[in-house]
DNA sequence: CCATGATATTGAAATATTTATATATATCGA
DNA sequence: TCGATATATATAAATATTTCAATATCATGG
């Protein structure tokens, strides 16, 4: 089931960050925890945990705890589903679909 | 044929705003005025331009002079296009396919 | 329970964005 | 060309965002 998506405002805010953006990459397949986040990146462990915060609240990172590390993978139906939610209220003459795979 | 799409950090700053969204709106499926566009908005003049200066920065509006009067309209293909370009970015599990209208 | 390591939160400085007022530019009709 | 109207630009104030240093919280091993 594709989850409900997010308000285009908070949806593009959430994503409208170059720190973000670099961040959703390397997390994007793939479990990291915050401290490997943080060596990838070139800002500090709370910078990293404010963005990730931010991520978080738009729903568009799930994290997952072992230990003490917090491990967080980008949350890409979540994703999937503000584009085509941003397609659709302002590309309605270019239906956008998500090819869902076969489970 | 479809644009090139923009980096995914300019096409969601340009997008992220509220005001900007509203303005996207109005002029989603229509031609507006910046005068019509000022008038069904509580913003002034001015605000009005500096976000369409915003907008066609990016590529996310056509303009088209009338006389005295700018005529704008969302570049619905630049959007659609932007948002799959997001969505192949940051969502490879989800496959997100244009179902380009039969020219 | 304490010390340690990992992550989150607080507070503050630097920077960027949004908005409005004032002004400039451009087009058209007389 | 002048005046009127439409839009754009410059400037500045208010607000929001990004970032870091300092500190707090949380989980684990001893």
């Amino acid at each position: 089931m594709l989850s409900k998506s997010l308000d285009p405002v908070d949806f593009t805010r959430a994503l409208a960050d170059e720190t973000r953006q670099k961040i959703m990459r390397l997390c994007c397949c793939q479990w990291l925890s915050v401290g490997e986040i943080v060596e990838k990146t070139n800002v500090t462990q709370p910078t990293v945990s404010h963005h990730l915060g931010i991520l978080r609240q738009a729903g568009l990172v799930k994290t997952r705890r072992s230990g003490k590390m917090i491990y967080y993978t980008l949350n890409q139906e979540v994703l999937a589903s503000g584009c085509c939610n941003l397609a659709e209220n302002f590309a309605p003459e270019f239906p956008i679909t998500i090819n869902v795979e076969n489970p």
